[in-house]
DNA sequence: ATTTTATTTCTACAGTTGTAGAATAATATT
DNA sequence: AATATTATTCTACAACTGTAGAAATAAAAT
């Protein structure tokens, strides 16, 4: 697990979970296409890339007419980060307060349920 | 559970912590004294106080020479609607992405069950 | 009543974020 | 080679965030 991953603003984590999503390499057409939920002016996602790469979470390579970009955090090690980060500065680090959370986010119990199953799952 | 509460930057965060964290109302001095390991200028603290109010976090009422602060969004429910933008916006909903999370957050086996026995009690 | 002191509100400013047009560079077409 | 097309990088700007000094205000003390 990779502690430390900073928290990236909306509009970044966005374009981060589109490149996430496609192959990588991933090509900035390929990226564009993930992001069909959320349409942003093509200049506005080009900047976005920029400034994840700045970030150190993309590489670009220059590929021929155009870029192509590859994340340098996986999607595993950010969400793991990231709930660490809930768990310590939201919760105060317990786990208590975390479980009541949970509870209260408009889960059903069945959610809660296959959480449980999951999360015992993973344990082995 | 209250939906849509925005999610509070960083330094606003913990200072509504601080007030959470208070009996209310709370005065000035006392969010300042939970507020030790993060110590700011005083005027810092005021103007973040005032923009949580702005945003509808804080009741602000004058009360002789200073203030007293009321939170209007309690604790629970700000924890829970930040768990529900966890889910979604970071897990796109999927409680096995989120589970999968947790599990590489540095959380120990122990602290997994003891985890996964907090959200059975809950439950009930 | 005047001065001191405690407390808040105003003003400020640099860095970040969301968004995108203008300028530039590189490739393809005629 | 000249021109049209396409993709990227620069530049821009308003809103938000972190931080705090300056100004104003109100209470307390003399």
């Amino acid at each position: 697990m990779k502690r430390s991953v900073r928290r990236l603003p909306d509009a970044e984590l966005e374009v981060m979970q589109a490149v996430w999503d496609c192959e990588i390499p991933a090509t900035r057409a390929a990226i564009q296409e993930k992001l069909s939920s959320h349409p942003m002016a093509l200049t506005t996602l080009l900047t976005l890339l920029t400034r994840l790469a700045e970030k150190g979470f993309l590489d670009i390579q220059k590929q021929g007419r155009g870029n192509c970009y590859t994340p340098t955090v996986s999607r595993q090690d950010y969400l793991a980060s990231q709930s660490r980060r809930f768990l310590d500065q939201l919760c105060g680090g317990s786990l208590t307060a975390f479980a009541n959370a949970l509870c209260h986010s408009g889960l059903s119990k069945e959610e809660l349920e296959e959480l449980r199953t999951l999360l015992e799952r993973n344990e082995l």
